[in-house]
DNA sequence: CCGGCCCTCCTACCAAGGAAGGAGGGCATC
DNA sequence: GATGCCCTCCTTCCTTGGTAGGAGGGCCGG
């Protein structure tokens, strides 16, 4: 016998997971609420049954994580499962940083929600598989010459100039880390500006994000 | 017909997880290497049909999570998950944070460890149960800060500030655009370094950027 | 060999950024 | 009603960033 509760500011939505579960986990009762207030209050209420808390991003009295924080501050020992319609991959990440022990995205499948309800009640972790997977590179590098070309008219002490910008370094720091005066550095700081076509050094940096300057190194570090 | 690799120092639990694999998966091939360099090649000479790649943290050559990130730069097609003896949790999410499909501690049991990698090879995340699951208790007060809450603690008015300043706004120009005084926005940038705990404005761009400044901000207003 | 580019460094100057402190008004909480 | 936080703005002072111009030495290709 489990216990099961969601948290949920759309009745109808609600309404859709509870027939979901009536229908797949036969064997468990369902617990509603439409806000954070209401589900802390539920919880604590059945605190010693409950299996499991399937919590929406989004409820009117809780900012997105924030209420997920506040939820697993306040009752720790509880098992909370993000049930929402956001996937963005850093968010998920968060929500199992805070302690959540899954994630499931609202667009998942009914079947796929109910082998993920079971994983996540045997003591596993849930994760959006299409989400997480294969995420990070993100670029799918549409042009191979991309010749952005800016990047390419910079010299080499440019670049390592650029470089150490990046990391949000001072002029008198890069000049340290690469052996030179700060009047150098300045000098190539200024080249810099001047041929990227921007006009601070929070610029230059945005842009060599922009135009993926550390993909760029690699590359011509590569060959 | 799969094809695993394991990247591990120690021939002997080379070995250990030969047996494994060759028990409980029968249909498959595994090859071997012994630091991140012959991986690589190796992974490379037979890309088109490796499906797993299982990397020890502790390579030679390889230092933790950073040998990770270079193979997945290198390598970003290539499916890696981690099989380390170590079993901190940040770790654990660092790995996944950086593209790793699954995290195996090596004290897993024989059994279990089957399970994961068929769970992997099936294309699911797998993760340790027992380290990831109700891990923060130490959230209430504590100190060393997990500190990714920086951005909630910035003031409304701060994250128009820092917004601007992401896309390489002068003060000046912040000014202009918000309707206040220069010295004003002076004012909200020094109050946003010392609470980002950054000493310049192109770190705390940087690390808006890392802590995904847009998506908070996209966040709150959903809301 | 010479012109051109790069790297190095300098001086001098001005603009922008940032720290520190004070101050008034608004708004909420207790 | 007092406390506390926020937003606003100010002055003062110092550091950093950036421009301009000049100068010497190295390297390369014409």
């Amino acid at each position: 016998m489990t216990t099961l509760m969601v948290a949920d500011d759309h009745p109808l939505f609600r309404e859709a997971i509870a027939a979901v579960i009536a229908a797949g986990l036969p064997d468990s009762t369902l617990l509603e609420a439409d806000s954070l207030a209401q589900a802390m209050r539920e919880a604590r209420r059945h605190e010693a049954s409950l299996d499991l808390l399937l919590l929406d991003l989004g409820l009117p009295d809780a900012a997105g994580l924030d209420g997920l924080a506040r939820l697993r501050d306040a009752l720790p020992a509880l098992p909370v499962a993000i049930l929402s319609a956001e996937q963005d991959r850093r968010t998920v990440l968060e929500a199992i940083d805070l302690g959540a022990v899954g994630y499931i995205p609202k667009s998942t499948p009914r079947d796929d929600l109910l082998a993920a309800l079971e994983r996540i009640l045997e003591g596993h972790l849930y994760l959006p598989p299409q989400v997480m997977r294969r995420p990070p590179p993100a670029r799918p590098d549409s042009s191979p010459a991309p010749l952005d070309d800016r990047l390419t008219r910079l010299t080499d002490k440019q670049l390592e100039v650029l470089e150490a910008l990046g990391h949000g370094a001072s002029n008198k720091g890069i000049a340290r880390k690469l052996g030179i005066a700060e009047t150098t550095v300045k000098t190539h700081v200024s080249a810099i500006l001047r041929r990227l076509g921007v006009t601070s050094r929070v610029q230059a940096v945005l842009l060599a994000g922009e135009l993926d300057l550390a993909a760029y190194l690699a590359a011509r570090r590569g060959r």
